[in-house]
DNA sequence: ACAATATCCTGCGAGC
DNA sequence: TGCTCGCAGGATATTG
C-alpha cells in the first residue's frame, strides 16, 4: 500500500532517472511527489498524475506484465510501466496539478509542532488513527505508518485528539517524522504489492512493531497485539502500553 | 462535525 | 480438488 515513503522512493528513483528525457517529444523537468500522489512536469507546464491506490506499482524499465496497464516511452528507448492489479490506481494528464493539491493537507516534512497543535485543535473530537490517515488533514499517512506512528507514541488509536496531552501531541508529531524518515531509508514497505521504481521490495516491513502482527506478542511490553475496526479499516495495537 | 458503510477490483488463503 | 467467503484497503459518496 504505497503511503507517503513508498511513493517518495519511487519519486527519488524516477527522478534520477527520468529528468531530461522526453515522452512525446515533451520534455520532463522534474518528478514531485504532494500526498501519495507522483507528479511528472513537462517542460509545457503540463504534467503526468499518478495515484497508485493499494497495489499500483511504477517501475522504470519493469517488464510488462498482465497487470500492466500503461507503458511510458522515453527519447532514449528506456520505459516506465504503470501496473495496476486492482485497478484502484489511476493517472491521468493534466495541464495544471493546483486542483489536485489545493485539497491535501500539509506534507509532514514541511510541518512545526506549532502549527501541528493549531490543527488538532481545530478536530478535537476526531479519532485520533482516522485524523491521521485524512489527506485533508495531513498527507501521506496511510493506514501502515498510522499504526506504527501510534504505537511509537503510546497512544491508542480510538483516542480522540482533544484529549491527547501536550507530551502526547509531540509524540506523535516526532515519531510522524521520524517513521516517515526511517521507511524512506528503507524504500518503504512491501507488505504485499508493492515494488519500488526499479522493481524491488521495500524493507521496512522488517520494522513494522504492530501493523498486521494481530495475536503477536507486543516488542515493547509483551501483551498481544490487538486489531479493531476503525471506519472501516484494521487498526493494530497494543491494549497494554498503548493508552 | 463526526462515524459508519458501500463502492471500486482482484488475488489469496482458510475452511469445508 | 474446488467451491465460497472473508479479507486486504485509498479515497469518495452516501446515509445516519
Amino acid at each position: 500500500m504505497p503511503e507517503l515513503p513508498e511513493v517518495e522512493t519511487i519519486r527519488r528513483q524516477l527522478a534520477k532517472n527520468i529528468v531530461g528525457k522526453k515522452i512525446d517529444g515533451k520534455k520532463i523537468t522534474d518528478v514531485r511527489r504532494r500526498a501519495k500522489i507522483l507528479i511528472i512536469d513537462f517542460a509545457n507546464g503540463h504534467s503526468l498524475v499518478f495515484h497508485l491506490k493499494l497495489t499500483g506499482q511504477l517501475i522504470y524499465n519493469g517488464k510488462p506484465s498482465k497487470y500492466t496497464r500503461k507503458v511510458f516511452y522515453f527519447d532514449d528507448g528506456s520505459r516506465l510501466i504503470f501496473n495496476n492489479l486492482r485497478k484502484f490506481g489511476w493517472w491521468k494528464k493534466i495541464k495544471s496539478t493546483k486542483s489536485i493539491e489545493a485539497p491535501l493537507g500539509p506534507e509532514p516534512f514541511d510541518l512545526e509542532l506549532k502549527q501541528f497543535k493549531v490543527m488538532l485543535k481545530k478536530r478535537p473530537k476526531s479519532k485520533i488513527k482516522p485524523l491521521l490517515m485524512d489527506q485533508k488533514f495531513i498527507a501521506g499517512i496511510g493506514n501502515i505508518y498510522s499504526d506504527e506512528i501510534l504505537f511509537a507514541s503510546c497512544v491508542q488509536p480510538t483516542r480522540l485528539a482533544g484529549s491527547l496531552s501536550q507530551r502526547e501531541v509531540k509524540a506523535i508529531f516526532d515519531n510522524t517524522k521520524k517513521i516517515l524518515r526511517k521507511a524512506i531509508k528503507a524504500r518503504g514497505s512491501s507488505v504485499r504489492d508493492y515494488l519500488d521504481g526499479l522493481g524491488k521490495k521495500g524493507q521496512y516491513v522488517k520494522e513494522h512493531k504492530v501493523y498486521q502482527k494481530t495475536g503477536e506478542n507486543c516488542p515493547r511490553c509483551g501483551a498481544v497485539i490487538k486489531r479493531i475496526k476503525l471506519g472501516g479499516r484494521s487498526a493494530h495495537y497494543c491494549p497494554k502500553c498503548q493508552y
